[in-house]
DNA sequence: CACGCTATCGTTAGAGG
DNA sequence: TCCTCTAACGATAGCGT
């Protein structure tokens, strides 16, 4: 009995399929980790899926705070918000001005793009206070009795803020997203 | 000849590490791709790594788009921002109340913590308007011309937004963040 | 320094408990 | 459903070009 060789489409049985998800998601991790070790790569991992009721973090709810610390140290924007919002940095008058030249297109138009989108992404975690100082915040709260978590996250749930239901045409989506140290961000 | 069994530690050889780095990135790609179509998992992903003078988004600026779009979808909170501030959401008060409990730990604060320090994460995204409209914008310039780009990147490469340096206190970090449908955020 | 090769190691599909 | 086992497949270290 000779293992068949996957077929690289979308598994019908639910029940494989959870299992080989739970399977690859685990290979996943390692491969991260090992990358991680190998090429000091700092990595985490936020996994929010289907099979599991509760999100799983990797290493650890500490080391995804670290990574996304680090973000935060990337360009030092905050001192110019007011230059970076999308108003002015992708202006109407930016657009028109693009517009005229729709013709034209270039085989390299994607890494340009490419650069313009990551630094807006970037520049707007920073412009908006997501530095992720709210994680720190948190991490004050780690140790906590759980009862106390509990009865906050009980709380919360009560509040108008408890979403009613999620939008369900959305697939499941995965992000990675690495960054290196040694690479000035070009804006 | 027997290959070496892995020595799970960081490679100090400068272009081995990289060959490593690039090998195992390609891997990585390629079991996020099968994952993907397999488990119909949506999957991106964004490398900002020191081996690439540009960046690499995989499988496509449009792809990056999509994942990040379904980011917005996800519970419905921008109707309570006001709700949702840091301050409110994380007030002194909270931090007092969960301070005189500091003593009484649990095992499972961990994962308890993971939900509301996620929550919060994908909280601010919607509240500070971080639904990625601009990259919505952003792809009204796909297909223009490069020049163009070009001269809109150098213009401002010379505003004070242009970073002078880079935190080098920083390693590089890699962030997976893969976002499920079914499941409802309790918040 | 990048690529192609391939023996070896690592991952995982499928079956059984 | 979940674990364990293991043969088969897939990834990749080291080397040659």
């Amino acid at each position: 009995m000779t293992r068949k060789k996957v077929k690289l489409a979308y598994i019908t049985d639910d029940s494989a399929r959870k299992a080989t998800y739970k399977k690859r998601t685990k290979g996943l991790m390692k491969k991260l980790s090992e990358l991680s070790t190998l090429c000091d790569i700092n990595v985490c991992s936020i996994m929010y899926s289907p099979y599991e009721s509760q999100l799983e973090v990797w290493p650890s709810p500490m080391g995804v705070q670290q990574v996304f610390s680090k973000l935060e140290t990337i360009p030092e924007m905050e001192k110019s918000k007011n230059m970076l919002n999308p108003e002015s940095f992708l202006s109407q008058k930016t657009i028109k001005a693009a517009e005229q030249l729709k013709k034209h297109c270039k085989e390299s138009w994607e890494k340009e793009m490419t650069q313009v989108m990551l630094n807006t992404i970037c520049s707007k975690w920073v412009v908006h206070g997501l530095n992720f100082e709210a994680l720190s915040e948190i991490n004050l709260l780690l140790g906590k009795k759980r009862t106390d978590i509990d009865k906050r996250i009980d709380t919360l749930s009560k509040t108008p803020l408890n979403p009613q239901g999620v939008s369900s045409s959305s697939s499941s989506s995965l992000v990675a997203l690495p960054l290196m140290k040694t690479v000035t961000p070009k804006l």
